[in-house]
DNA sequence: CTGTTAGGGTTAGGGTTAG
DNA sequence: TCTAACCCTAACCCTAACA
């Protein structure tokens, strides 16, 4: 009897499920039977990625197809998009041609659509004409178009100068933003209207407003910031939107694009280890408890490297941390997700409930050892020593007690498992923190330590923050209390 | 009877592969007796001995015996057997040892630590008990192999027994590599690591390992064979390299574990034209974007030849398109990197716009010009100076031709963190910015973050900072501070 | 209503593998 | 050597839910 190498670890997946072989039996009969097996119903979400390779396949027909294409593509994206693509050149085959000379930055809309349906019921509309008048509501209307999901807002939205903006800009962020919010409170405008015209949600309207612009992409930003250089200067425009917030500003179809993210950050290997085990004492850190992870990070790579100063893009801020603790999150649900169903059988017994913070724990580093990411830094240690290596220092040592668990990890799949679990439940937890055991999984060099001594320092300057903000630089390990200057956020803690 | 998704989606492929229920029955059984994982552990075991003497069939036999599909699973799935092996429960923990007398003329050795590091993330291990935790110490805190440099490493590549290599070799190259490629897997090591362990440049190893042996020297193959084999005879030695386990090239969680040979589209120059103009006006397009150049592409290519229709292999795909586009960009980050390493300024800054523009070759030739020209590292430039200015010409003007502008890249002098931006931000508007530059990679003097931290958007508290916290000068050098520090909403609000 | 954040769904950067 | 194709995951942005 022979088997695939594919076949046999589908069953041993399937055995380690816990199913019973009279159950795949019977499953499997079930499936004999002619039926048509969705295998490609599978997610919509998959969809649209699938998209992509369905259209390789698909013979294209130089024509045809590509309508279709584009239909279909219209039809998941915004309308916006659609304009987009019809409008646009697409045909002409030879590339130059059809590159060159268009558009370009900034033109205004050409686009036949353009807008919607304004409909003006302030006061002040300007001009009328808007066809359809009846309602405002966007979700009354049929679906809201524009919000729809994704592709949020990739436009900017038009400038009658193209300079504008850069010149806007020229003053910093700071200013940019006051002047926005000055504006914003002279008309009275709510953050979630801001947020419709703009096209971006009002959480990250918030954001902004509260000064905590580097939360947002600069192309986020450049398109609030459009949009406010465009009210301001068209206040006309404004009363439309007050009216039916529904509609957009136009833009310019031919955004330009700006992924323009933070640089990707780039973790040491040092620095998962801590954040790992400070994830395994805090899933969910708040804002100051996040502060004092990034810290604690920068700390270390400070000790680290004594001497020299930590370049900007080292730095570990605590959107970086927030971002890693989400993604973690996130790994881990989504590895109990795949791993899940399985099993539960085994006896883990006990651990269970209580594994969780453990089960994280290993889950964590198991995981971090596995990645690839590890990146070098002690790399240079190729060179040393054949022996070295190997001592397990890790994960052993420290968590001693939480770890203990131990079933549990060993098998992956019901680790994850209830890691899930304890995701959901350690949220009550987490008070305590003590910060004691901030100490990394592995070996405790005595810089780590002397970090985490630190660490425990630092905590003063959570507090103070609030007071202090301006003379305390003293006090202040960390410069990241700087953060907190903002009284916005200040307050919110 | 129920069963969970995941049984379901199990069986649903097992059932896709054709196998019978029979089949599966049986296969289901043999898992479900307790030992018989033992045996496969010892198989595999065996595997790496046997394999010379199997090796032949082992591969792409298909009616090759059951038991050699088993092994070669067991291969493929290491790191699960690995684990049991070495947790090895009842049993001696050198489960290893004890199988390896067998057959073979080299035998394994008994080290007690034998298989050091392996680990893994495979989707999921099952095993239980948490004493296999410390075998995998390794790899989180390992090193992790810079790829640039590969040093020789002379020693392990010394054999113990001079006449080793010869014996090894009378079996033929061929058998030779699939045996490494055995042991290579198994451990999971990377090509990568390999290289460096060996001295021989990775794409060498890949094409080795592929059996291409014809294009490497004797002295090359001997080389990486003696690598092998000392690895094979001192596994200790392997796992002070093992940086990353976690590479596999077996499975991928969906069941097909054959390392599926992607096919690799070969773009015709004009293509190339194509989509270079393309990029320089949506350097990230959006699916439906990329559709619409996907689209163009394949219509040059039907216009080229004329009536007949596109191979397969010819189509271009959204997907195609996407690679084309991240690994553009990735070069074009790249090649500012470099060339910011190596000059610095340049300050050619007027240039950069314009230069930089059009195709991949003229970046090159650019960019190559440019740097040389100068280099004043010092010159630090933050100030960028005045004139910089990024020329807004760039935009309309130039597309005249195929490509255009992108100004961008030009200014090679930004550090990678800074070319990341120039990346995007260029297409908008050149303005401020510029880049200018600088950005050295070092030192980071206060100057140039704030030069930096302008081009990340980020308003420079910089100054405030210090001023603020003066004192801790020792311990931040680097203001973290001046990230969150919100001057602006403090400013007044 | 605004400030926050968990979670979901994506995009894109940095590494790698391999044609 | 060069680079197409991937993998992994940091960074995003959105929605929903809360306080």
């Amino acid at each position: 009897m022979l088997f695939t190498v594919e076949q046999l670890e589908l069953i041993r997946k399937l055995h380690i499920t816990g199913i019973s072989s009279d159950q795949v039996l019977k499953a499997f009969g079930d499936l004999s039977v002619p039926e048509k097996i969705e295998t490609q119903n599978t997610l919509q979400n998959a969809m649209i990625q699938k998209a992509e390779d369905v259209q390789n396949l698909q013979n294209q027909n130089p024509n045809s197809p590509q309508n279709n294409n584009k239909l279909s593509a219209a039809a998941l994206f915004s309308p916006l998009l659609v304009q987009h693509l019809t409008s646009s050149p697409t045909t002409s085959t030879s590339s130059t041609s059809s590159s060159t000379p268009t558009n370009l930055s900034i033109q205004t809309v050409p686009s036949p659509i353009s807008l919607p349906a304004i409909n003006i019921k302030s006061e002040e509309s300007s001009s009328s004409t808007s066809p359809c008048i009846f309602e405002h509501p966007i979700c009354s209307s049929a679906p809201r178009p524009i919000r729809s999901q994704r592709t949020p807002m990739k436009e900017i939205t038009t400038l009658d100068d193209p300079n504008e903006l850069e010149e806007f800009m020229q003053q910093g962020e700071e200013a940019c933003i006051l002047d926005m919010k000055t504006f914003i409170t002279q008309y009275s405008l709510r953050q979630t209207t801001v947020a419709m015209m703009t096209g971006v949600s009002q959480p990250y309207i918030s954001k902004l407003l509260n000064g905590n612009h580097r939360e947002l992409s600069l192309r986020c930003r450049k398109n609030i910031y459009c949009w406010y250089l465009n009210c301001r200067r068209h206040p006309n425009k404004l009363s439309f939107f007050l009216s039916d917030p529904s509609s957009r500003l136009e833009t310019n179809g031919d955004g330009e694009l700006i992924p323009q993210r933070r640089e990707r950050y780039v973790f040491r290997p040092i620095l998962i280890r801590m954040l790992e085990s400070f994830f395994t004492q805090t899933p969910f850190p708040d804002l100051p408890r996040r502060i004092e992870i990034a810290t604690a990070c920068n700390h270390v790579l400070q000790l680290d490297k004594k001497g020299v100063g930590l370049m900007p893009k080292e730095i570990v801020s605590p959107q970086v941390v927030s971002n890693w603790f989400a993604n973690k999150r996130k790994e881990l649900r989504r590895r109990s997700a795949e791993a899940t169903a399985a099993s539960t059988s085994s006896a883990s017994s006990t651990s269970s409930s209580s594994a969780c913070s453990v089960s994280a724990n290993n889950d964590a580093v198991s995981i971090s050892s596995m990645s690839p990411s590890s990146r070098d830094e002690e790399n240079n240690s190729r060179n040393t020593t054949p022996e070295v290596a190997s001592p397990p220092p890790s994960s052993e040592s420290m968590k001693s007690e939480t770890t203990t668990v131990t079933t549990t990890e060993s098998s992956p799949t019901l680790a994850s498992t209830s890691s899930s679990l304890s995701l959901a439940t350690t949220p009550i937890n987490p008070p305590p923190i003590s910060i004691s055991s901030l100490i990394p999984s592995t070996p405790p060099s005595p810089l780590e330590i002397l970090a985490m001594a630190h660490n425990l320092g630092i905590q003063l300057p959570l507090f103070d923050q609030n007071a202090q903000f301006p003379g305390l630089g003293a006090f202040m390990p960390f410069p990241m209390a700087g953060f907190y200057s903002n009284p916005a956020v200040l307050k919110s803690e």
